[in-house]
DNA sequence: TTTGATATCCTGTAAAAAGAGGATATTTTG
DNA sequence: CAAAATATCCTCTTTTTACAGGATATCAAA
């Protein structure tokens, strides 16, 4: 049987080393290499591919999000599995738009991770995430006018009504309106939530 | 020669697979074993001592710094290096109080954790992190109590004030009175700012 | 042209939070 | 033990938000 061919990306030596590890002393997983940017890794895989690559989601060059797009580009083939600490975990729904096959927090056990290359290579998704944390509205990010956003960015900045108002010209019971709008669209009940998933979305 | 004794506490089983690899590779080191949290390690330090603990500000139980003084107070020879990722830059102050003798960020290369063991071991203090962040008081994270903690998660669910009281069994005026303390602390005038700060620190 | 979306403004009420100025009990620590 | 830190509770006032239920002007697209 031919082994999976695994390829790392990471610039945390620990995690890389880590995974390096767990994932090599498996007789059917091969790691052929692991890169700790972007580029590097864009390079290593015009000579070789693997089967499997994992990347982190914070590079020093370009995100995660964007080289797997690009991997997905030139090598379909290649599927992707994103590792990221818990914080980050908001950006799974756009892993996966990209194309990714999987994503791996990286406080995953050594049996999470061996499940998710099983899964993948059998064409599956793997998600060590909860379905509460997607389904509470990663999926839907909430449509917004520009006015909109204009207003969360400066609610984000602390500003009350009275100086948003005094900043963008209009009255308090405009930004009002507009909060308002805001707490109704993100489906939420207060600023607190309101900034959390204006954040998480990376609308802010 | 005798080797250097070393002892992992991690809950990222990545990490602790990182830096057990990494460290056993060298001649002069021997891991002796690892935790995955604070109660396990202290168990473990009963029967045998490590020169040297690694450990993870991060813990399920209690916090890297509480166990970093626990450890100093039970075993005073035994030296600890702690381990972060880079928003908590901020703890290194309250590490070096507890008696630890170095600092090293998740991301630090095999030489600086090497470069980290032979300094500590010569009784010497190692920290990664640049003075400039340590001195500049621009990205310093505020420290909060656990409480604290409770409570800022709380607002960033959305709860209220007496949601909050009711879920943590106390009053809303003791409620308000942590945020009161949080605003402070964090020195900012509204819920929002402060989760955005939150958030961007990684508290959250 | 009519519809729909957007942005603006208004009047209310009720709830929540901000802020000042306390007090007290319990741990923790020196 | 004494001091310091932490967590808890209180009253009061003021400000800010949340939410309901409107109205009007503009502009773009159907």
């Amino acid at each position: 049987m031919r082994k999976t061919r695994i390829f790392i990306v990471d610039d945390h030596p620990l995690v890389s080393e880590g995974l390096y590890n767990i994932l090599n002393r498996e007789d059917h997983i091969e790691v052929i290499g692991s890169a700790i940017h972007a580029k590097e890794a864009l390079g290593f895989l015009k000579s070789q591919q693997p089967d499997i690559v994992f990347l982190d989601i914070n590079l020093p060059d370009i995100s995660g999000i964007e080289l797997c797009k690009k991997i997905k580009q030139e090598y379909p083939n290649i599927k992707c599995i994103a590792l990221s600490t818990f914080s980050e975990s908001s950006y799974i729904s756009r892993m996966i738009e990209n194309g990714a096959s999987g994503y791996l927090l990286k406080n995953s056990s050594k049996e999470e991770i061996l499940n998710a290359i099983q899964q993948v290579e059998q064409g599956g998704l793997y998600l060590n995430v909860s379905m509460e944390t997607l389904s509470k509205g990663q999926n839907k990010i909430p449509f917004i006018t520009r006015r909109e956003k204009e207003v969360l960015q400066c609610i984000a900045d602390g500003l009350t009504n009275q100086q948003i108002g005094d900043k963008l010209f209009v009255s308090v019971t405009t930004i009002n309106t507009h909060r308002k709008n805001l707490l109704t669209k993100f489906e939420v009940n207060n600023t607190a939530a309101l900034i959390k998933l204006a954040i998480q979305h990376q609308l802010i």
